[in-house]
DNA sequence: AGCGCTGTCTACAACATTGTCAATAAGGAA
DNA sequence: TTCCTTATTGACAATGTTGTAGACAGCGCT
């Protein structure tokens, strides 16, 4: 081949805004972040981030090495930030009763608003599952369970209130991903307050398994007891 | 633009297999549905989804028009499939009390064995919600409702009923998109009891719902009443 | 001013993927 | 057998996207 031709002498264009390595890096995160929370980890396109940005795509290469580079840092930036998000909505709210409902919506928002659900969603579909923000769960079933025992003089199984955190989780979840599609198909209208009933609805059959806890018939002792249920055929 | 060169004279290779319309059409679309609960939409790739059948790619293109056309047939197939195994599950087992935790893992399993709520979830996610199955959601939460009130004399808003339901959906939606993960973050072990004793304490918990119903403070009128919790800050 | 670091650019390469086209051949019908 | 329909194919066009190469240009420093 032949050795690549000179540029040419190139007309006077002297208009480069440069800005220093972090500014860049956070604007071109900022983009990124859009665009992730609009069509998923594919749908992060170096040249679309570029235009968004005002810079052209190679200058993305250089600060991040790579596409795959910038899909790892926003992606790690969002979901430290939803980790972040949720901690602090529950150390405010510091599990308070009767402050139930206004949780459950808190962090119902927080799944939903940015789109962390979804970006959830994303990464465990594409064979990541985001473990971060889901390794809340233990810390906070064991949380909530220490404050049912002593409220409460209930000596109700561990396993019981964390089922209820992992069931209060997957609806939340499945709310930020499916969202109004399933509140309209389940009858519900898809008038903004259908959400608010939902999440004070939950709170209270929460609240009346929290206390109502005994009127079941088998309260569940603990080990694989499977009497029904056998043979299962999950592919994985 | 010169005009195309005829082809080469050829070499002889005399071997073609051909399939009826029918045939490939179904051969087709069941390595694409492979492909799509693999990877979802975008996972269908034209040229891999001919290897897999053992024809080339213009083949495809032949009898699904464009790859959107083959997309759209292998989603409309998947989709009809999990309403129908929906259907024939809520049926069979017509919602006989009792039978509550056997209707939850069938239905769970069913979402999650060929990858029917990933599918649900990659489509809501970019950006077309699949309501053909989501509408049942309507039809058995009026059919449990009506069974509640015959069964138990409680006369219950049809709305509770219809939470209940959602809330389920939601659930087991969830657990067949994040599966595992969030079983193992929530503090249950990964074994794979996990799931049979999360659907079993659900339908315990459902069950302490439909008859303890009366013992909560607010009953529960109706209308927007929201106390706290007014503004709200959902983007959509 | 002169110098160096590095953020930024243009141009291009490399590759993947969808779609078009005309030729070919398998299988049934006349 | 001959003809016709159409499933099938190889070659190619068109486009989009990531990544590379080298030049260019702010900006701080001496």
């Amino acid at each position: 081949m032949a050795t690549r031709a000179p540029r040419r002498p190139a007309a006077p264009r002297p208009k480069r805004q440069r800005r220093s390595a972090e500014e860049a890096h956070e604007q071109i995160l900022d983009a990124a972040d859009k665009r992730l929370g609009e069509a998923g980890p594919r749908g992060i396109r170096l040249q679309e981030i570029a235009a968004d940005v005002g810079v052209s795509h190679p200058t993305i290469l250089h600060h991040f090495g790579s596409r795959q580079g910038l899909v790892e840092a926003v992606v790690t930036r969002s979901l430290a930030g939803l980790r972040d998000k949720i901690v602090e909505v529950l150390s405010e709210r510091a599990l308070d009763a009767g402050e139930g409902a206004e949780l459950v919506r808190l962090v119902s928002t927080t799944l939903g608003d940015r789109g962390h659900a979804r970006l959830m969603a994303w990464l465990s579909l594409e064979g990541r599952p985001a473990e971060d923000p889901a390794k809340l769960l233990r810390g906070l079933g064991l949380a909530m369970h220490a404050r049912r025992v002593a409220e409460t003089g209930t000596p109700a199984p561990v396993e019981d209130t964390q089922l209820l955190v992992l069931l209060v989780s997957l609806a939340l979840f499945g709310e930020g991903v499916l969202g109004d599609v399933m509140f309209e198909s389940a009858g519900l209208g898809n008038d903004p307050t259908a959400r608010d009933r939902f999440h004070e609805w939950m709170v209270r059959l929460i609240e009346q398994h929290l206390h109502g806890e005994g009127l079941v018939d088998a309260p569940k002792p603990a080990p694989p007891t499977g009497k029904a249920a056998r043979r299962r055929s999950r592919g994985k």
